[in-house]
DNA sequence: TGCAAATACTTTGCATGCAAATTAAAATGT
DNA sequence: ACATTTTAATTTGCATGCAAAGTATTTGCA
């Protein structure tokens, strides 16, 4: 056989791979400059959409890891960003809150986008929109659990 | 303002986080059973393709940092999959090389893009290919130095 | 009521990704 | 030839992503 599929040229995956890692490497400045990590920038977005949510619903909205979320939680608060409460309907819940410089972080923070977008030359709205929705596809594929193993 | 960019269901970054690591999750299990990471796999593609070859070119195929392609290599070097060879023309350049069982190995990874492709129930081909045509223009305009920053 | 099972987090250990500093060797310029 | 610069790798420090184990509560159910 040819093995042809495991070209590199031929992998979607790696694709995807060095993708992601390019446009996390782009934002590394702009967020460098708010003093944030990629993913603590995501928390942060979460957050200013809606703010004083549990550790869980901010999990699924962010996607990020339950274990990397306590970490990056702990130095967000220690930056004084934002604050852990504890649920007192529920012990086992915390609720996050953004603090004043956590909600103020926001202005500075909406041009980020723009100056991201700018550097795609060769990607129109409309593909990018495209792009959205396949990757959306992809992600629903891959995190849609097949009837196989629900039955476990 | 909206902050509408600022919404994180309209930012292709995240969408591109969310599928890079879900594949890369996919690629898990399939992976262990060789007891191969997602970027040892991807070292061990490029190698397949072309052995032989520095520690820069593999680089340069596989988008793997430097830092990280040190330690990947010396874990691969201590499961026999390959081995670090000093170039006698040029003693800063290191050459790699497979050992047998690391090529042998490619029959057992035959089947991997096969099985990663099924999870993709709602990606035709056609689609698959056009998503990696926009990822190609996302990677290519986010690496390509402007013109400006050539001049420093 | 009381105990097993499910939740919500936290902790730990391992494997990167990345920037910056370091080391060794080759290429350049004068 | 010699000092400067560039190139090839390694090392170090920090921040995740992820699986697995552990802890504290709350739910469910017999």
């Amino acid at each position: 056989m040819s093995f042809e599929q495991l070209k590199l040229k031929n992998q979607l995956c790696h694709r995807l791979y060095m993708a992601s890692n390019s446009i996390a490497r782009a934002y590394r400045e702009p967020l460098a400059a708010l003093n944030l990590t990629y993913p603590q920038y995501v928390v942060m977005m979460a957050l200013w959409e809606q703010d004083k949510i549990t550790i869980a619903q901010l999990i699924d909205k962010t996607a990020i890891d339950g274990g990397a979320m306590t970490q990056i939680l702990k130095k967000m608060t220690e930056k004084s960003l934002l604050a852990v409460i504890k649920d007192e309907h529920d012990k086992r819940k915390r609720l996050i809150q953004l603090t004043q410089s956590g909600q103020a972080l926001k202005n500075e923070a909406a041009d980020i986008p723009k100056n991201i977008l700018c550097k795609f030359e060769s990607v129109d709205p409309t593909q990018a929109k495209q792009l959205m929705q396949l990757l959306d596809l992809v992600v629903n594929d891959l995190n849609t659990k097949s009837d196989d193993e629900l039955a476990n």
